[in-house]
DNA sequence: GTGAAAGCGCTAACAC
DNA sequence: GTGTTAGCGCTTTCAC
């Protein structure tokens, strides 16, 4: 197989004409009256050879790569890879090719990843976009890319997209960590001002307000490193002893809270001090206690994702309504949170 | 930038040819000798316009696409993701993208990705190959493709391969727990006969043998769920009490290893269990107590592949001599094994 | 039903 | 030093 075989090897070696062979190739047999025999035939010789088409000509020739771009967040978080890989699936059994990246919350990073797969001319965007990148998504819209955003949205982007119902979320935590009983709950998240962030801060203001409680809010940055975010939230958890709960925002400010937690031995000094994270996270069942949770469904995304998506890239309607799809939470409660005991 | 502008319209606008413009936006300016003026000129105007060469068109003609197919085991495992990421970094400073996905060490699928790998045309090939695919291996090999393997090599595949030392990783890891005390220490693994697992299993073995003592191995299986492979190791765990150290041969068998000793509250009924894990993890350092790992160089790792990568994709000569890298790998000591207390 | 031929946008051998 | 032109391998219009 070193020597490529071409479309015109074939149709030289069937005695027919390459345009027989390229309709049968792309189904047009019927369409185009070829007889069954002569389609079957062309067929099995393809098969028997092996013959593929070149997929640079056949992308530069039509226009088309027939490979959608992804960029989550941070491909090394649970949360996003499992939907990566579910859309990867399902994008693949209708003949798509994926390309995923990571945009690490950064705008320019986002902005080149943009601009790059523009250049590798992918079909259609899925993203999950930072802040700052609202101009290039809507010039990608403008120019008639399909695009779909996932977890957040950006207020004045006119597409589709497939969020959560966030505020419910950590409305829902909280209230469960009020109902068991904690009186001082802390809520620990990032300076961002995406959507999706502030909505789970209102929903934990919300529950505490409803209950005459008292925020406590930490803002920890996103672009610091690991051990300065534990740092961090060691500090503000030390200072306060009153807190006797905390609600992370994500996955990865929990895994590094609990870090601060265990430095301080809060567990094990205050039996009744209670954790909950937004998002889910396999370390939760790994760690004594195993941690609550807010579930986000990432099968129910991917495939609304992905159905969206195939949805735009065969219709020729460019005009779609666009519709923000909402999914919801699932709060699985773990021993975290047990039921406070009272202390006289 | 509706419109795409072509090369023939910078060619056109500024009233010289095509050539021209081709030979200085690929750097033969100099070689061809076209005035400084000019090329300065031309590419003053390509900048303005915001040019790009269409890359489908470049590759077609050129036969390069300046991809690299990268085929990790699983990009959620940190190792491998780590390694994915460092090794994208390094190619994208050089011009490359990489395109990676997970085999999940299922023989069918990595064949039907190398084939879409090469449907893709990319022009390099770094895989973490599971077994049997030696003959696809040696195919992309004899059809002149750079193929640089990681992390385990396949017998009578003759190319470039960066792996570490993994005998020395487990016989070093054995050696401190028998030095800590432990007496019956079991090797839990997977069963494959990938050569890094065989190697992990001698190195183990080694140093039982060296103190005479006994071997204690299990061997879970690769292809089954986080639950049951927890259920298998606790089942194994909890009938041989006399087992007091469990060194596990990679970081996911550890994880749900973890989980198992959990269940059966071994380190809390016997203090001095100790447990060793190969390759790193973040959870180690979360868990109580944290578990001492035997680290894979990654960082070295990955430079080490992208060099001879890039090295393969630039020189002409085919026939570079095909080399084993070897890099050590670094036991970190953590509370998991402590110095075993002697009871009388 | 089938074939000839015009590109898709670019590179580079060859001519001048 | 610069321009003409023949492809890279495919799709698809148009003619027969």
């Amino acid at each position: 197989m070193k020597k490529k075989i071409l479309i015109s090897d074939i149709a030289k070696q069937l005695n027919v004409s390459i345009t027989t062979v390229s309709f049968i190739l792309n189904g047009k047999a019927k369409e185009k009256r070829i007889s069954d025999e002569l389609t079957a035939r062309v067929l099995k010789f393809v098969e028997e050879v092996g013959f593929k088409p070149n997929q640079l000509a056949q992308s530069l020739r039509t226009g088309k790569t027939k490979t959608i771009g992804l960029m989550v967040e941070d491909i090394s978080n649970p949360f996003f890879a499992s939907i990566a890989r579910l859309i990867e699936e399902r994008a693949y059994k209708e003949g798509y090719k994926i390309i995923y990246c990571s945009t690490e919350d950064d705008t320019a990073k986002t902005q080149e990843l943009i601009s790059m797969f523009r250049d590798m001319h992918v079909d259609g965007y899925i993203i999950t976009p930072p802040e700052g990148v609202k101009e290039d998504l809507k010039k990608l819209i403008s120019d008639g890319f399909p695009v779909v955003l996932v977890d957040r949205q950006i207020r004045g982007v006119d597409t589709h997209s497939v969020v959560v119902d966030n505020y419910s979320g950590t409305y829902s935590a909280t209230s469960h960590l009020i109902r068991q009983g904690y009186k001082n709950i802390a809520f620990i998240t990032i300076d961002s001002k995406q959507s999706q962030m502030v909505q789970r801060l209102e929903g934990y203001t919300k529950a505490i307000e409803e209950n005459q409680l008292n925020t406590n809010i930490l803002e920890v940055l996103y672009h610091q490193s690991a051990s300065q975010m534990i740092q961090h939230i060691a500090s503000f958890l030390g200072e306060r002893k009153e807190i006797d709960a905390v609600l992370f925002a994500t996955n990865y400010i929990a895994v590094r809270g609990l870090e601060a937690i265990n430095q301080l031995d809060l567990i094990s000094l205050a039996p009744n001090f209670g954790v909950v994270s937004y998002d889910d996270h396999d370390v939760f069942t790994l760690v004594r206690p195993t941690i609550t949770a807010v579930a986000q469904p990432t099968e129910a995304i991917a495939n609304h994702v992905i159905d969206i998506m195939l949805n735009l890239l065969n219709i020729r309607t460019k005009s779609t309504q666009a519709e923000t799809l909402v999914l919801p939470t699932r709060l699985i409660t773990r021993s975290s949170t047990p039921l406070k005991k009272v202390v006289q």
